[in-house]
Parts: structure tokens; C-alpha cells; sequence
DNA sequence: ATGACTGCCTCTGGCAGA
């Protein structure tokens, strides 16, 4: 089965690119971030006329995500990242489809660098390796994949030194991820790519998508089950030059029997 | 040195994104 993440920055002004996207490579279950609306304004109809159905935790105006699986629907087990009542962004939304927990994340951007965002970021990746050591504890096949907004390694990016002050790439935030992965987790693109050099977001400024200045910051990370199963990784990288495509593209992993 | 795109919901300009 195909596991996809996609950062569509907008699921209004998208959804042309979004069905377009799903009719051509028709992963078994697609997650969503950065939908950008409330929940009345998702358009499940879209969805279930070409076979997927969804569930989704929505916003006004930012963040939102959601979970599509084709032919079945997402069996929900978590709304929002545990560990902070008074956290009220849409980032997080767990669920199960055939017999895979899937937890889908838009980890928070973090800039400006220093400041309450970036503080905000690396509690909310704190909170999210606690939630992690539960999902790990219940030995379910599992991934947790979405726009982490880390790049974890100097060759995930184009340019260090453009990018040396975000806080994309922050040491705090690179010790959080790697703190996630220590714990057991494999990041699947990284496994099956050592030596780096590939990207999935692409700056609208600055003509970056032509001069293929790019980085890696959308991950799928498995679990010792689903780990044992990849066969495949893959970046959907066509559609960022498509028209109104968004600034990320497609990321998916695939899982044997 | 600065801003540079894009989407959202409109205080159609200001914020957020990365």
C-alpha cells in the first residue's frame, strides 16, 4: 500500500491540483496539511466522487490537516497532539486504515528564530515524542509522517549557509528530530536515500523552483513494524512545476503485505 | 540593503508561511 504526505497550502485553491493528483497516483491513504479552513468548508463531496473518503481537523484561515484513504474510511483515534490543553492549532490527526496507525502532522514553522514561535516549535516536538513512545509501546504497525518542518541534515538543503538562520535548521530543532529517531523510528526517504540531495518544498520567491533551490522538510517515519516492510520511497516531484501547484510536493512510502 | 510569492479573510492590507 501507498502512503502519501502532502503539504497543499490551501485546500480551496488547490483542489484542482489535489483530485488531479490522487486520480493519477491513487495512494491507499493520502495526509493533508495546511487545508487553511474551517471544518464546514472541506469539500468531502470532492472526495468521495472519485472514491476517497476523509476525515479532517480544520482551522480558519491556517494550519488545518486531514487524512483521505481510498475506498474506506479513516477510522479516527486522535484529534490534535496530546499534552497541552491550551494548544488550540490544528496540527495534528491520528487514525487507523487497514490495520495502520497513521498520525499525520504540521509541525509548527518555528520563525522567527529567536523567539515565542521558535519556543513554541520545540515544546510541540517534545510533546510529540511523548506521543510518540505511546504510539511505539502499542507495537501497532505504525507511521507518523507530514510537514515536519525540520531539515534534518546539511544535505537536505540547497544552500546551509542560505538557510544557516532559519529555524528550520536550528540545532534545537535537528537535536529534536534526532532525539525522535534515536528513540527507533526510521526515516524512510533518508533509509532509502543515504547521501541526500533530495527535496520536497520549493520556495515561490526568489525563481527557487527553477534554480532547484529546495529542501527536505515533509518525512514518513516507521515504526519497527512498518519498517521491515518498506519497498519503496518516492517524491512526486513533477507536480510542483505544474500550474497553481502548491510549494511542497507529494512525499509516499510503500508497504508490502 | 531590501524584497522578492502565495493564500486567506477580509480592516482588499496584514498576517503567516518557510
Amino acid at each position: 500500500m501507498r502512503i502519501a504526505t502532502y503539504n497543499i497550502n490551501g485546500i480551496k485553491a488547490r483542489l484542482p491540483r489535489l483530485l488531479e493528483w490522487l486520480e493519477e497516483t491513487r495512494p491507499a491513504v493520502a495526509c493533508l496539511q495546511e487545508i487553511k479552513t474551517q471544518d464546514e468548508g472541506f469539500p468531502a463531496a470532492e472526495f468521495e466522487k472519485i472514491g476517497y473518503h476523509a476525515i479532517w481537523h480544520g482551522q480558519k484561515s491556517f494550519n488545518g490537516v486531514a487524512i483521505l484513504a481510498d475506498g474506506t474510511k479513516p477510522e479516527e483515534k486522535q484529534r490534535g497532539l496530546p499534552g497541552d490543553d491550551t494548544d488550540d492549532h490544528s496540527r495534528y490527526l491520528e487514525a487507523d486504515v487497514a490495520g495502520v496507525r497513521i498520525a499525520n502532522l504540521y509541525l509548527p514553522n518555528g520563525n522567527p528564530h529567536p523567539g515565542p514561535k521558535f519556543e513554541y516549535k520545540l515544546s510541540w516536538m517534545e510533546r510529540l515524542r511523548t506521543r510518540m513512545r505511546t504510539l511505539w509501546e502499542s507495537e501497532q504497525p505504525t507511521i507518523v509522517l507530514g510537514d515536519f518542518n525540520v531539515i534534518p541534515h546539511n544535505d537536505d538543503v540547497w544552500s546551509v549557509r542560505a538557510m544557516q538562520d532559519d529555524a528550520l535548521m536550528q540545532p534545537e530543532s535537528r537535536n529534536a528530530y534526532q532525539r525522535i529517531l534515536a528513540d527507533g523510528w526510521t526515516d524512510a526517504v533518508r533509509t532509502l536515500n543515504p547521501r541526500g540531495g533530495v527535496w520536497t518544498y520549493w520556495d515561490y520567491q526568489r525563481g527557487a523552483w527553477q534554480r532547484d533551490h529546495g529542501f527536505r522538510i515533509d518525512h514518513c517515519l516507521l515504526s519497527p513494524e512498518l519498517a521491515d516492510r518498506l519497498t519503496a520511497v518516492g517524491v512526486d516531484k513533477e507536480y510542483r512545476g505544474r500550474e497553481k501547484a502548491s510549494d511542497h510536493t507529494p512525499v509516499w512510502v510503500e508497504i508490502g503485505d
